[in-house]
This record gives C-alpha cells, structure tokens and sequence, in this order.
DNA sequence: AATGAATGAGCGTTCATTCAT
DNA sequence: GATGAATGAACGCTCATTCAT
C-alpha cells in the first residue's frame, strides 16, 4: 500500500505544479484532484492544508531547477558556457510556472514548512554558485557579481512574459552585463 | 457633490493600489473599501466590476510612471545619464505594486476597459523610447538593443523582492549589459 | 411648484407601471427612476418605500381598470354584450402588469396602504358587480354565479401567457360556461 | 453516502418547493438551505445554480401533476368523470406552488435545463390530452375545444388564491363551459 | 423640492477543509 | 488509505434606503 500512497503524492504533485503553474495560488485543490485523478480526500490526506500544497509544488519545481544546474556543473564542459547555458535554462525552464515562485518569496513565513522552500531555494541557489565560481575562476563571468546578484536576475527574469525572441534578446544583454569587465574600463 | 465624489475614487485606488500591490488580484474588494475608508457600495460605483478596478490601479500606476518618465526626458539633462537614471527610477518606484502589472500582462483581454491598459503600457514604452533613443544617439547606450527588449527588463526587475542593495548590484549588471559594445570586442 | 411635483410622481408610477409589468417586483427603483427621468431621491420622496410605489402602481392600475368597467356600464349597450365585452377586455387589458396585482394578493397587508389597495380592489369588484348584475337581469348570464366568482376568473385568466388565440378560445369556453343555464339541465 | 446524498437532493427539492411555493423566484437559496437542514454548500453541490435549482423544483412539480393526471386516466373510470376530476386536482393540487410554472413559462429559456422543464410540460400536457380526448369520444367534453386551451385554463386557475368554495365555483363554472354544446344551440 | 453619492444588509456562488463511509 | 458529500466563511455584486448639497 505505501507504494500506491507515493504514486498518488507524486500525482497530485504533478497536477498541482500544472494548476498551479497556469493559474497561479488561485488554482482550486479540486481541480488539481481531478487532474490527478484522485478525490479530494485524498490530496488532503497528502498534503493537510493547502499552503503545504504550495509549498511542496515549489519545493518539487526547484529541486528540478536544482538537478538541472547540477548536471551542468558535472558535465564538465567549459566553464564559462556552462554558466551562461545554465543560466538561459533556468529562465525559459518553466516560465509559467516560477510564477509561483515569486509569488511565494513575497509572503512571510507563516508555517514550518516555508523553511523547506527557503532550503530548496538555497540548494538552488548554491547550484548556481559552483557554476557562477567556476565561470569567474575561468575568465569567463565578471569577477565582480555575487550569487546573491545572479539569482535575483534568474527569478527576476524567470517569469517574464513575451514574445520569445525578445525574452531572449533581454536575456543576452544581461549576460552581456555579466561578461568580465574589461581591465581598462 | 462631485468633488466629494472625486475625493472617495481617489481614495479608492490608492488604497486598491496598496492592497492590490500586498496580495495581487486575490486582494478583496471589502478590504479596498475598508482602507479607503468607504462603503463596499461606493467602491461599486466607481468601478462597477473587480475587473475594472483592476484595470483602473494598473493604469493610474502606469501613467505615473509615464508622468516620471517623461520629466526626465524634458530635464533636458545628459542623454546615457537620464536613461539610466530612469531605469533605475522605474524598477524601484514602486516594487511590490507592479506585481500587478505582471499579473494583468499574463492574461488576455476579457472586457473593453482591457485596451486601456494595453495604451498605458505603450504610452510608457514610448516614453522609454524616448529616453533610449537619446541615449543611444549620444552613443551613451549600446544601438543594437530594443525598446521591447528594455521594456522587459524594466518589467522583470521590477517585480524583484530581495535586499536593496543586492537589487541594486543586479540592475547595475543590467546597466553594464545594456552600455556601448565596445567596437573591437 | 406644486404642479412640478405632481408631474414627477405621475411619470414616476408611469415608469414604474412599465417597470413592474416588466419584472414583477423584482423591477429596481433605479431603474424606474431612469425611465421617469427623475433622480432616484425624487422616488424616495413621492413613494417613502419601495412596497408603498408597487402599491401605488397596482392602485393606479386597478383604478384604471375600474374606469374601463365603469364606462362600458355608463354605455347603455345590451346588457350580455356589455358584460361579456367587458369581461375579456379586463382580462387583455394589461396582460403582463396585472401580474402584479397577483403577487400582491398573495401577501399579507403589511402596511396600512395595502388598505388602498383593497378598497381599489373592491371598487373594480363592484363595477364588475353592476355589469354582472345587468347581465343576469336581462337572463343573458347565468343567475347562479357570484360577483367573487367571476372576479375570481378574471384575475386568474389576466396573468395567462400564450398565443392569443388560445387564450382568446379559452377565454370563450369560459364565457360559455357564464351563460344562462338551461332549464331543463 | 450515496443514499444520503440522494436523500439530502430530495430535501432540498422539497424545502425549494415551499419556499419558492411562497415567495416565488425571489425566495433565498439560504433560506431553502435552512428548511432543508443542510449547509448552503450542499444546496449548491446538488444545483450549482439558484437557476438550476429552480428548474428542478418545476420538472417535479409537474412530474408529480403528470403522475396525477396519467393514474386517473389508468383508473378505467368513467370518461367524463375522470376529465373533471382531474381538472380540479390539478388545479388545487399545489396551488401557491404552481405560481412558480406561471413565472417560469414568462421567461426565454437561459440555459439547457431548461428544455427540461419544457419536456415536463409537455408530458403534463399529453397526459391531459389523453383525458380529453376520452372525455371528447365519450361525448362529455365538448368537442370543439383543444388540450392548448384546457391546458392554459388549468394553469391559469392553478394560480389563484381566494376561499377554497369561491375558487371551487369558478372551477365549476368554467367546467360548465367544457360541458358538451347543445346540439341545437 | 430634487439630486445622486454613499451605505450596508443580503444574495448567489466558490472553495478549503472535515469526516462518515 | 481513499472517497466525495457536507460545511460555512468569504467573496463579488445588487439594491432599497438615507442624506448632504
């Protein structure tokens, strides 16, 4: 019986990052149940309110971000590509859905398990760090940038509507930005 | 009666404007009424649906920032430093408010009062436009960049949440993506 | 000035005949206000209450009526002839108003105008009552009927809906069942 | 929890026939929740809409008349009797109640249900046609009047209020009316 | 006397949450 | 464990009524 409780966590999870992603906190728990293909009972059992709900769909969607920045750092590809090629994938990753995301970072922290989003994000934030590092120490990223600055330009531009081809040409200026500065300038 | 009238709209989209800017669209209509100090009735009849008051919010906050952008542009001062100050003027103006703006930009244009929004928003791009053709005129701001691609990071960066000072090394980074290339590099 | 009021409080209960007969009392005085070209305070100050104005449009109607009755009796026709006509015009004669007049009966008398109303009532029953009378005089309606009976008929046939022809003929088989029985049935 | 589900629709339909039954379309869903003894949530679970609610409430109530009609007509009783009986069954059946068809019959049809209420009206019709036709061949109704003007006298009687004999002899005069015409007359 | 802005109770409806089965 | 019916607080909105001008 575990096993069938896990699948149906993992179901509404994912039903719930879909709602969720297009409709933002507003998307109903009853629709995510449906989706799921559960009833309603059911994605309570799992999640007893819906703020943990939330918070695990967050939770889930930066630990994805996270494995994906980490690959990246395991590729072992060159430093400086591998920073700017995370960085596009952290954006267009899942546009709609970070939505979420910056909704989220605007409240407090009303419950215990806020704490495990504020970790997911720091895991993804320190993700972002190795590469960030490594593009320095490689001549590659601008000396001179924090993590703190770099992760606040991927959540900023993560959910950026618009056309996709002016996205992108926004996202190769700041780039742009993060390229080294010239010693003489 | 109609200054008192007058009185109780303004009254009423400021305080829509503080609570929309708290909580997005999810701010209730009652609480609006409570902070203006007004009946539920009377915000009702200033803008007969959420919807429009919505819209309304959006567009008063917009036309300020045209109203800011645009005496910049008539300060008649340096053309790369108006630009840049500017930009740095609208993102931080007013943080936490422009989350609506993100918020109404994602959905499509149910009502007619929707249009209004869309002329705000290009009033203020072509007030940016301005300030960014002088600025790339002057040789003061790369030439190979779009207003639509300025106006997005204005609009990305101005939803950020996070300390002020680590905000303003991100813009910074923006800015330095967003000078002159050099000609040789 | 005196004039000026009196001229507004007849558009009102004009308006608000058109109103009521409309939508029964789920009319709104605004609306009624707007048609009588009158501000919504001049309502208030001519009908103090919602139910006095519904009364005072279902008085005005009955009065009218009553005149109706009144000036076929006046007429000198056949007796028969006058009632019968009589009879099917009341029952035409306002189809969708007289609506009215049925969801007022069928409330209690919570105010002391509802007096007005029933002395309305009983103005056009007595009418009614004079025709009749002649009717069955002159042996031309049957001798076994009461006023309250036929008054009974009338009310129930003016709020029918449906082809006028097929209320014309039921109207006709109720006029049938009016006229003198035989003898020897 | 399907027996109580079914159970609680039916309370509520019946609650929803008093209430509606005394104050037409403008009695409160809360107040039918209330008669019901179930929560307002309920109401709405069971009829997601006051209108769907209210069309319901008229598809049973005429059901239930139909059912009427159709058991007199099995009785195998006496053909002109069983006309004239179920007339005044009909009739008096529910009088307060019935208002509401009268209400309904006035409006366009909104939405799909509605051609529900349509269909029972029609079954209601075709049962008493069936009554009529009898009575016609067994030569006790008179034969030149159709179920569309017995079926709009039946509606229009239903609606009345008054003292149960006077209602009683007006039924009984308009009964007179479908007797059989004299030959000779 | 007329106006119409303001008020707030009340309504229809939604939705997170509980709990009997 | 899972289900989905039940609950009721809260929301958007309407409208009769009041009152300052």
């Amino acid at each position: 019986m575990r096993s069938d409780a896990q699948a149906n966590r993992d179901r509404v999870l994912a039903a719930a990052e879909e709602v969720f992603g297009e409709s933002g906190e507003a998307g109903s728990t009853e629709e995510i149940a449906r989706r799921a293909g559960v009833g309603i009972g059911t994605v309570f059992r799992h999640f007893p309110t819906k703020q943990l709900l939330v918070e695990a769909t967050v939770v889930r969607h930066l630990a994805l971000l996270t494995a994906t920045a980490r690959a990246r750092a395991e590729d072992g590809g060159e430093a400086g590509e591998a920073f700017r090629t995370t960085f596009r994938e952290l954006i267009s990753g899942a546009p709609a859905k970070l939505a979420l995301l910056a909704l989220r970072e605007r409240t407090g922290a009303p419950d215990d398990s806020a704490d495990e989003v504020r970790a997911a994000a720091l895991r993804l934030r320190d993700a972002v760090e190795v590469l960030l590092s490594r593009g320095q120490e490689a001549g590659e990223v601008r000396a001179d940038t924090t993590v703190d600055e770099v992760y606040v330009l991927i959540r900023a531009l993560a959910n950026t509507r618009g056309d996709r081809s002016v996205v992108d040409g926004a996202v190769g200026v700041v780039l742009d930005g993060l390229a080294p500065r010239r010693s003489g300038a």
